[in-house]
DNA sequence: GACGTTGTCCTTTTT
DNA sequence: GGACAACGTC
């Protein structure tokens, strides 16, 4: 088979594709064709013949899982990159665990929590042990549950740690651990996993059972991991067993780019694997291949403040190309409006598509006022949000429906949907369903199951709804081994009364509830048709794929071409021609949680240096001097980040004081302040700081399109009218007139050979 | 038990 | 400014 592909690398990349036996460590800074290497050196070791069931890549989201494997595709063959074992760590894990998750105790139909199913079972038994929810925020212990079973801390063990004992203790916490016990005891009631059980149950497997360990062992042979930096201790003991018989592991990483260290990475997983392997090769790469001189430059002379690091060199042989940009804002909806114009002229000056083009933000709050702006210029965008499609209210109430079908014993779901669409069992019921299941160690479905049993305890009416409810769910689930999961679904929606209660009210919202549950309902047909073994076209299958989903692994095809809004966490890996990094203010980026010590300072520089390295030509910088926060405005200091960025590699200095057309300084009340308006025509004369090549703002440079192009339902920009929507065009050239709905100037008669319009698309 | 209104807390970051 | 729990009324 031909690998002529290889010549796409640089020599120090060839030399990490080749090595491709025994162990290999690639440490390299930003850009630098880390996971172009772990991908070609996957096409690599199948141009070797090597089965690709023997092959094992763990990556960091789907997403690159998905375009991994559509590259070693198109350098192989689709054939062969089909059955590769390609995923995130949690979802290669989940289709394992459907396998042998019996030898734990699991169906193969396993729930899987979601943070919010998991967040509402630990408050649950808050309230159950009466303990006060506002010492034991359900948020914070399960927070503390999670942290423990990533170290491989089971309940048994936390009992036994005397530190974590008395850890809670001074905190004044001592029962986290009865809730933790009762919080697993649960889940496993209810045939579920939460996300952290997913590699602890996959631990506990191969732990357990030396026999399934050995089998896993001879199947995954070549063993891969992206962004290694970020695995945590339980991520890496099971990687440490998997590959200890053959001692094929590829591991890629940049300690610089550590930034999970909240849900448990260890940085020294990288700087352990000398230890675990002592034969292994090494290799550094130091190109970078993604952004412009200056970029690099900027970027390093950030890292290069932190102190626990290794030291890495990283160059460009690109132009040097634009400096740092900084934008200047007095409030928080001002710096949305800058950067949303900035946007709309970059377009038109260098050509960009909107999808070469990400907004970057500490905090997931901050996204609206991006939207909001960007809306407002009719810029298309998307938002990688932390609630993805999937937890939206009307598609969790769909998904409880399959999820109680599936698995009937699955009470986050149950209490969900037991009462959607009201069926006139309220929390008088529940509660007494719950009470009856604790005291007989049975599940409420067991109740349920047998409800005259209980003829005492409940009316009439209630035993009757009950019965019906129960019966509905049974019905679905008669139909589970014979019918297609497309049909199931879909009959589930219409008959659960689900599509009918959206219909009930014409208005827009239900409409589009309705619209995303259609959606829903595509998505399972789409799933089944892409899933390469029969065995996984389940509904079970598919909801447990779906569950670990994130918003930039469903990606929409008509999304593709969108100016992308994210935190600077979700935008690892990834990489954009103009990127805009916003909100640069002392406590918020760095983030006031994370300002106390080094360690955590250097964690959000770090965070600060991806932010920066997603970049490929231009970065621009922005802070606010004012910030709504909690429906407060807030005065705030620019982050030191700025100023840690060597002045070279900035576009103007950065002054500390500049002058500033508004500061306020005086002390905000309790009460709610009303904001200084600012309005539209007020922020065009405002400039922004950074002068250099800035676009001139449309309508100064305006160049209209010829005319005899302007067609029905195009977009268009005026000069003094801005943008609008061509609704009607009739006569005949030269006096042709165009009806045209502008946003903020409402409908217009014009004829064309003397407007100056502009299309836009 | 359903539904509407008020009040409280909230913001790190995610699989 | 928004989500969600608590409270009050029908
Ligand atoms: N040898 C090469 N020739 C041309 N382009 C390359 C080469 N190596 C890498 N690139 C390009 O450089 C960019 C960065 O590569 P890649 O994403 O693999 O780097 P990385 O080290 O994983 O980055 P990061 O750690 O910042 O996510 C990509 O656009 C990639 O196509």
């Amino acid at each position: 088979m031909g690998k002529d592909f290889i010549k796409d690398l640089n020599e120090a990349q060839q030399k990490a594709v080749l090595a491709f036996k025994g162990p290999s460590l690639v440490i390299a800074g930003a850009g630098s064709g880390k996971t172009r290497v772990l991908t070609y050196r996957i096409a690599y070791l199948l141009s070797q013949d090597i089965p690709p069931g023997s092959i094992l890549a763990l990556t960091f989201t789907n997403k690159a899982a998905r375009e991994m494997k559509e590259r070693i595709g198109r350098l192989v063959g689709p054939e062969r990159a089909r059955y590769l074992w390609m995923g995130t760590f949690h979802s290669v894990f989940s289709k394992i665990l459907r396998r042998e998750g019996h030898l734990l105790g699991y169906p193969s139909t396993y729930t899987i929590f979601d943070t919010t199913d998991s967040k509402s079972l630990v408050k649950k038994i808050i309230k159950e042990l009466d303990l006060n929810d506002q010492i034991y925020k359900p948020g914070e212990v399960y927070g503390r549950i999670s942290s423990a079973k990533n170290n491989l801390i089971t309940p048994q063990a936390y009992f036994s740690s005397a530190q974590l004992m008395e850890m809670d203790k001074r905190t004044r916490r001592p029962r986290i651990a009865d809730i933790y016990k009762l919080y697993a005891l649960r889940c496993k009631k209810s045939n579920a996993m939460d996300f952290d059980d997913l590699l602890l149950n996959l631990y506990i497997l191969i732990r357990d059972f030396p026999e399934v360990l050995a089998r896993y062992q001879e199947q995954f042979r070549y063993i891969l991991v992206d962004e290694y930096q970020d695995t945590n201790y339980l991520q890496y003991r099971i990687i440490n067993q998997l590959s200890s018989r053959y001692k094929n592991i590829c591991v890629v990483g940049d300690d610089a780019q550590s930034i999970y260290s909240f849900r448990g990475a260890r940085i020294e997983n990288i700087l352990n694997f000398k230890h675990d392997y002592p034969d292994y090769h090494l290799f550094k790469l130091e190109r970078n291949y993604r952004s412009t001189r200056n970029i690099v430059g900027a970027a390093n002379s950030i890292i290069a403040r932190n102190r626990d690091q290794i030291s890495k060199k990283i160059w460009s042989k690109k132009e040097a190309g634009e400096k740092v940009k900084l934008i200047r804002a007095t409030t928080d909806n001002e710096e949305g409006y800058l950067i949303a114009n900035l946007i709309q002229d970059a377009v038109y000056a260098h050509q960009l598509h909107h999808q070469d083009i990400a907004i970057l933000y500490r905090t997931n709050a901050q996204s609206r006022i991006f939207e909001e702006a960007l809306r407002k210029l009719n810029i298309p965008y998307k938002v990688y949000g932390s609630l993805s499609f999937y937890q939206r209210k009307e598609i969790k109430d769909l998904l409880g429906y399959f999820r109680l079908t599936v698995n009937p014993y699955d009470e986050e779901a149950l209490r969900r949907i037991i009462n959607y669409p009201a069926r006139g069992i309220g929390q008088t019921t529940l509660s007494r369903l719950e009470e009856i299941a604790a005291s007989r160690d049975k599940r409420i479905w067991d109740i349920l199951l047998s409800m005259d049993d209980y003829a005492g305890v409940f009316n009439q009416g209630t035993i009757r709804r009950l019965k019906a409810f129960a019966a509905l769910i049974n019905g679905y689930r008669e139909n589970l081994q014979t019918m297609e999961a497309f049909d199931l679904a879909y009959s589930i929606a219409e008959s659960s009364g689900i599509m009918k209660d959206l219909h009930y009210e014409n208005s827009p919202e239900n409409l589009s509830k309705w619209e995303n549950l259609q959606e829903i309902l595509n998505g399972i047909k789409e799933f089944v048709e892409t899933q390469d073994q029969a065995e996984d076209t389940t509904l079970d299958s598919f909801l447990q794929s779906v569950s670990l989903l994130t918003d930039a692994d469903s990606e929409k095809e008509e999304d593709r071409d969108k100016v992308t809004i994210m935190t600077a966490h979700s935008a690892k890996g990834l990489e954009y021609r103009f990127v805009y990094v916003t909100g640069l203010e002392e406590e918020l980026f760095p983030s006031r949680m994370s300002s106390n010590t080094r360690e955590e300072l250097e964690e959000e520089r770090r965070l600060f240096y991806v932010a920066l390295t997603r970049a490929m030509e231009q970065v621009t910088l922005s802070y606010a001097n004012t910030r709504y926060r909690w429906g407060v405005p807030v005065n705030s200091v620019p982050s030191r980040f700025i100023r840690e960025i060597e002045p070279e590699y900035m576009d103007q200095p950065f002054e500390e004081n500049p002058d500033e057309p508004y500061r306020p300084t005086w002390k905000f009340s309790q009460k709610k302040v009303e904001s200084v308006p600012v309005t539209t025509e007020k922020m065009k004369r405002m400039k922004p700081v950074s002068r250099t090549s800035a676009p001139s703002p449309s309508g100064i440079h305006f160049t209209a399109d010829d005319p005899a192009e302007i067609q029905a339902g195009m977009q268009v920009e005026h000069p003094r009218f801005g943008q609008g929507k061509i609704i009607n065009l009739e006569g005949e050239p030269p006096n042709r007139k165009a009806t045209v709905f502008f946003k903020e100037h409402g409908q217009k008669q014009l004829l064309l050979k003397f407007a100056k319009l502009k299309i836009i698309r």
